[in-house]
DNA sequence: TGCAAACCATAAC
DNA sequence: GTTATGGTTTGCA
C-alpha cells in the first residue's frame, strides 16, 4: 500500500508517495490539493494508494528532507526512488539528472549526449518529472543558459537556482554511466539571466 | 535577434 | 501503426 501525504512547513506545501523503503513521487508547491493532485498524477496506473493525514516516520523525515532540498542545502540523500514502471529511457535521463551537484546546472543537450536521444527528448523527461526537487531537474537549463521551462513556474527554478550558489566558477564534469557530462556553475545562469534584463526579471 | 527546420522519446489516437 | 507534443538546438538571414 502507497502512503500519500502533504505537509506545511514554513508556508510550502511537501508531498510523497512513498512505500518504505521506496519513494514514488514527491512534489511541492503552494497549495496542499496542487501538491497531492501532482503525486496522484505520478502514480503508476493501478497501484493502490491511501491519503494519510498524519506521516509515519519515514514519511515525515522525508518530508522535511525535501524542504532542505528546497532550501539550497546540500545533504546527501539515498532515498530509494520507485522507477521500474517508467520507461527506460526516462530512467537513464533521470539518472543522470541525479547527477548534477547543487551549485551547477547543465543543459538539456548535454544531459542527450551522454544518455542518448535528443534535447526535445530530455525536456520532456524533465516535464514529467515525478521526483521535484529530489532529482533537481531545476538544475537543467537551456544550452545558452537562460532557464528554459519548469513545471513549478520559471520563478519557482530561479529562486531554487538562486539558494544553490556556491561560488563556483569553473566548468566541470560528473560521471554519467561511464561517461563525462559537463556541469557549469549556477552562477552562469543567473549572471546571464541578470544581463538580458539588467534591472527587472520577467516573472 | 528572430525564425525555420531538425530532433527524438512518449503518450494518445 | 501514426500523429501530436514538448522545459531544445542549431544554422542562417
Amino acid at each position: 500500500m502507497i502512503q500519500v501525504c502533504a505537509r506545511n512547513i514554513d508556508d510550502v506545501w511537501f508531498g510523497l508517495a512513498c512505500a518504505e523503503p521506496q519513494v514514488f513521487a514527491t512534489s511541492f508547491g503552494k497549495s496542499e490539493q496542487e501538491v497531492l493532485g501532482n503525486l496522484l498524477d505520478s502514480l503508476p496506473f493501478n497501484v493502490p494508494f491511501q491519503v494519510y493525514s498524519t506521516p509515519l516516520p519515514f514519511a515525515q523525515n522525508a518530508l522535511s528532507s525535501l524542504k532542505t532540498i528546497y532550501d539550497g542545502e546540500d545533504k546527501n540523500f539515498h532515498f530509494t526512488l520507485a522507477v521500474e514502471h517508467l520507461p527506460v529511457y526516462t530512467q537513464r535521463a533521470l539518472k543522470a539528472t541525479r547527477q548534477i551537484p547543487a551549485g551547477y546546472v547543465t543543459s538539456y543537450g548535454s544531459i542527450a549526449k551522454v544518455v542518448g536521444g535528443g534535447p526535445r527528448a530530455v525536456g520532456n523527461v524533465m516535464a514529467n518529472n515525478a521526483f521535484a526537487p529530489l532529482v533537481p531537474c531545476h538544475r537543467v537549463v537551456k544550452s545558452d543558459f537562460t532557464l528554459g521551462g519548469y513545471g513549478g513556474g520559471l520563478k519557482v527554478k530561479y529562486q531554487l537556482l538562486c539558494r544553490e550558489k556556491r561560488g563556483f566558477t569553473a566548468e566541470d564534469t560528473v560521471d554519467v554511466e561511464g561517461k563525462e557530462m559537463s556541469i557549469y556553475p549556477v552562477e552562469f545562469a543567473l549572471k546571464r539571466l541578470d544581463s538580458i534584463f539588467s534591472r527587472k526579471l520577467p516573472f
